[in-house]
DNA sequence: GTCTATAAGCGGATAGAC
DNA sequence: GTCTATCCGCTTATAGAC
């Protein structure tokens, strides 16, 4: 799965410039690394693991990027990115359904992206506790535009009046991102990404609760 | 913060046979390996490192056990069981609270094991994913006891009637247990264990959404 | 039981041939 | 641009002194 968004990557966006070898080998590195990186972490995973999937060399990959952090800070880069940008087109295309609708289109695209869409999620959400210092401090301020948008897309939905206003929606909303980036951990999935996400969107939008059931009146009957 | 849970490691349930002096530096070298693989994952962390934590000199882990993998595998156990023991005592407590009262007592111990109580819990949950093949299948084996667990408490609630059945139960229960999970990854926690887990069972039970939610009942509650 | 010393090998990174 | 060869520090693990 190779990925050509080259208005996330390069400098010209929607020019249909060739790539040049290096740049086709360098994009080839990055995809394999994303790969490698999502299935063993990051200590765990040498050069040359990485350039073998690569099929190269680990001295190869010292002419495309610096050193393994400045490599993984790509990936991680380049993650980041292609998430928003699958979720921003998601949100998009439901424009006129509404704040609350938006959310649910929202979900579904996160999810998506973390179960099948590409390594580049996986890697993303497995390895980004696992990394120095350094460049964790330079990830998080591209990852924290991308918890905004999610904070605007649940106060949207608030303003809207389709979430209940006694809940501290800074943690709902890493709670709902929580059950989905868990997801990543999960073995083979079983199930599909329509089913996760209508499941996950039913729970966080109505609950798991019955409607005639209330919680203190069951305790009362005790 | 040291566990002397004997009833867990040890052979002899309930008898306070003082820790002999090679027992007590095992569970030493356990606790400081807890700690250093919660902060940074498996590869990352050297022998020497869980070591110095530890006080002691990486060739005299040796003592206790035979390899890394051996002594990665012993945190694990030791985290499933003292999480598995936390949520059963809570849900033990709340026994006659009625099979929903059940499964939120085991949600909010299941967050504190994960948030406060221990670096074994956190442990647990970023590293099995980054341990070798054959540590992992063995560790499954306990982990899947917990799973179990937890299948039953959302098995009773729905048998009460307090889960709608339009729900796949098996995936609720991973999406679930998932944001208490993902939680882990959280920088330093700006929230109580208390106001998690209270946002948490509300959204789980009642969800986000205002369709549903009967204001008037709720506010005749309190 | 714990230490020091060390073996044997893997890690990231560099140099220089082609 | 990519390769091979290599440096050198760090890793797991062992041996043997105390």
């Amino acid at each position: 799965m190779v990925h050509l968004n080259r208005q996330i990557d390069g400098a010209t966006p929607g020019f249909a410039r060739p790539l040049s070898k290096s740049e086709r080998t360098r994009q080839r590195i990055l995809d394999s690394a994303a790969r490698v990186f999502a299935s063993k972490g990051f200590a765990g995973v040498s050069l040359r693991d990485i350039a073998s999937a690569a099929d190269t060399k680990a001295g190869s990959l010292y002419y495309h990027f610096a050193s393994k952090d400045e490599l993984v800070e790509a990936v991680l880069r380049h993650a980041i990115e292609e998430m928003h940008q699958h979720v921003r087109d998601a949100v998009d295309a439901a424009a006129d359904e509404g704040a609350a609708g938006r959310l649910k289109a929202a979900i579904s695209a996160h999810t998506e992206s973390v179960m099948e869409r590409t390594d580049y999620a996986k890697a993303l959400l497995r390895i980004s506790s696992q990394i120095p210092d350094d460049v964790r401090e330079r990830h998080n301020k591209h990852a924290r535009a991308y918890g905004e948008y999610w904070g605007q897309l649940f106060n949207d939905a608030r303003d809207e009046g389709a979430i209940r206003v006694d809940l501290d929606l800074t943690l709902a909303r890493l709670l709902v991102l929580g059950a989905m980036n868990w997801t990543v951990e999960w073995p083979a999935s079983l199930w599909s990404p329509e089913s996760i996400t209508s499941t996950l969107n039913k729970i966080v939008f109505e609950g798991i609760g019955t409607d005639d059931v209330d919680e203190e009146a069951v305790r009362a009957l005790h």
